[in-house]
DNA sequence: TTGTACGCGTTATCAT
DNA sequence: ATGATAACGCGTACAA
């Protein structure tokens, strides 16, 4: 019923010339032969007569190149629903991606199947890859890059060579905190966005936490951290259990804005005031954290440009195609101070 | 350097067979032929040990198919990252379409470049397109459906027969709203999501609050209604502005949680109790409606299933490849009873 | 300046 | 039950 798409061959028969005229005028090959001004404009007028579009699979059969990068995330534990963050990460993908033809396959790992990263290059369907939510024991990827691949990881891959985008999490976070000491908090609670023993970022995080403590003479204690998963309700219970202590925190480093909200919520539940019974710290910057009550003093992460980075290095290492090591790319971070953060009440005194 | 991927000829040399015995095989080709045990096995473990894996491009140039599905959105003028609803139905589509080994190609209209919806289609990229955000000048994809693409949209297009996946936009709204009335509120305002003139999902929602009211016996008033733009900032100030007329609403009808988390700011600006002195009903039921301030009322959206409906949907118009007149798909909503709506304050008497 | 011919890796048809 | 062969549509070295 649809007539066939037409075929360079069409082309070629509608403008009267041959088939390797057509390529060379549509691929403005500047390998030194020339074409007539007359039969370039014929050809040009043809393909647009015609509605004529390459084909792809031919294209990139011939071309050894498939004009489609991959997008895979491991995160499969939590949904990527749950994560605001990943469609920031991958706007700024589409965008960096968009003006230079280049589509993008997106992927989620999943435990009963093959890894994505493995069939889409050994496919041909893609001629690189940005992946989140990497592990060590995706091992994969290391010998896929080994082989040339180009790889750009969205976060570090402790112990391996692969290139990423990332943030400093461990300094990130240690302002954060100090911004919390720097208020007169002595004991700050913490809870992570992750089980920090699986996630990185998770444990960087944690790291800055335990860092700000120490270089102002306080002790870390292990009592006082708590383990988020990526959303609100998470959140919700952790800070629930922190405000159970007798001894509890009068600030809180939360080390996700969704986490952070059910925190929030949490204090609300419990009765206790923020900022005044409570500080609390988020990090994302989130565009709701500015919108909640109070609004979110939060770690502001430049997530569009964490995909778009990661886009550019990619498409570079694939057009020049060499395995050149790309160093890694530390995007900065900035502390946005709101209302959710202040000193710490004087009960006693 | 990388050793060049084996081709089905590598593994017919490795198991000294042929190409054919070697993609009847692989491919569990049950068209009368049968090959013996012994060669079968002699295949499968070349395959493995070589590690093969068929070329898309080869397979997609022979078999006239892809194996992909294009998510296409012309939501340009808003940035799709601030579109968190997005996120949850592309989660659905490759849940959906993850055990099938079918992949997704995601993409975003540009005023400045082709229409992706194009030239995916005809660069024989994609076999099928789920496609978001379309408005009627978009002329392209009825062409392309009249050629027998297989095209599923989210949302109804109107004046068009393309099949769709959405909700009852209308009766969602007037039940939200009279939900409102119910309460006793008579001057209730309307936030839309986004300009009604110019996306379907605005205009009927308007709708529905408009008959929600006469339904009561209440009249229209334009008065109080704003335009949100899908973003919460859009609701701060389309409330503000609300709020600032003498004869203000008690109840507002919010056509999206992000947008309704803005004008819940703004009542807490301005100084107004919510749900005392202002009821508030949103739209989508996104997490975070659950973590607010007071917890939002809203209409709970089904965003993954419209995705995995969608991606169901357009799966069988391609095996089928019939362009079998799928009917429209409506899932339902329900509405979500939380704590920003109540009885307006009797001030007076 | 243009046309001819081959190959990219697969699958499907047809003999054997 | 298996193997040779053509074709999918394009790009390019080479010949004219």
């Amino acid at each position: 019923m649809p007539p066939r798409s037409p075929t360079s061959h069409d082309v070629a028969r509608l403008a009267s010339v041959s088939r390797t005229t057509v390529s060379y005028v549509l691929n403005n090959s500047d390998s030194g032969i020339a074409i007539s001004e007359a039969t370039r404009q014929r050809v040009l007028d043809a393909a647009r007569d015609l509605g004529y579009h390459p084909n792809a699979a031919a294209r990139s059969l011939r071309r050894q190149r498939a004009g489609v990068v991959g997008l895979v995330t491991y995160d499969t534990s939590n949904r990527m629903g749950s994560n605001a963050f990943m469609w920031l990460v991958m706007d700024g993908v589409l965008s960096e991606l968009g003006p230079t033809g280049v589509r993008l396959i997106v992927e989620a790992a999943s435990d009963d199947r093959p890894d994505p990263c493995v069939s889409l290059v050994r496919e041909g369907h893609v001629d690189g890859l940005i992946v989140t939510g990497a592990r060590p024991e995706n091992t994969e990827l290391r010998v896929l890059h080994a082989e040339g691949t180009p790889i750009v990881l969205w976060g570090r891959l402790s112990g391996s060579d692969l290139p990423y985008v990332d943030i400093d999490n461990v300094a990130a976070a240690r302002t954060a905190v100090e911004h919390l000491l720097d208020l007169g908090h002595t004991r700050v609670g913490c809870i992570t966005n992750a089980p920090p023993l699986t996630d990185t970022a998770a444990a960087d995080r944690l790291e800055g936490f335990r860092s700000a403590l120490e270089s102002r003479g306080l002790s870390f204690e292990e009592s006082l951290v708590r383990s988020g998963h990526f959303d609100e309700r998470s959140g919700l219970s952790a800070m629930t259990s922190l405000l159970e202590r007798p001894d509890r925190p009068t600030a809180v480093f939360v080390a996700s804005d969704e986490v952070a909200l059910g925190a929030l919520k949490a204090a609300k539940i419990a009765g206790v005031r923020v900022p005044d019974d409570l500080a609390i710290v988020g990090f994302d910057d989130l565009s709701i954290a500015t919108f909640v009550e109070p609004a979110l003093t939060t770690v502001r992460v430049p997530a569009g440009e964490i995909g778009s980075v990661a886009a550019r290095v990619l498409l570079a290492a694939i057009s020049t195609s060499t395995s050149l090591r790309e160093p890694a790319q530390v995007l900065t971070t900035e502390l946005i101070v709101r209302d959710s953060s202040g000193p710490p009440q004087r009960l006693s005194g």
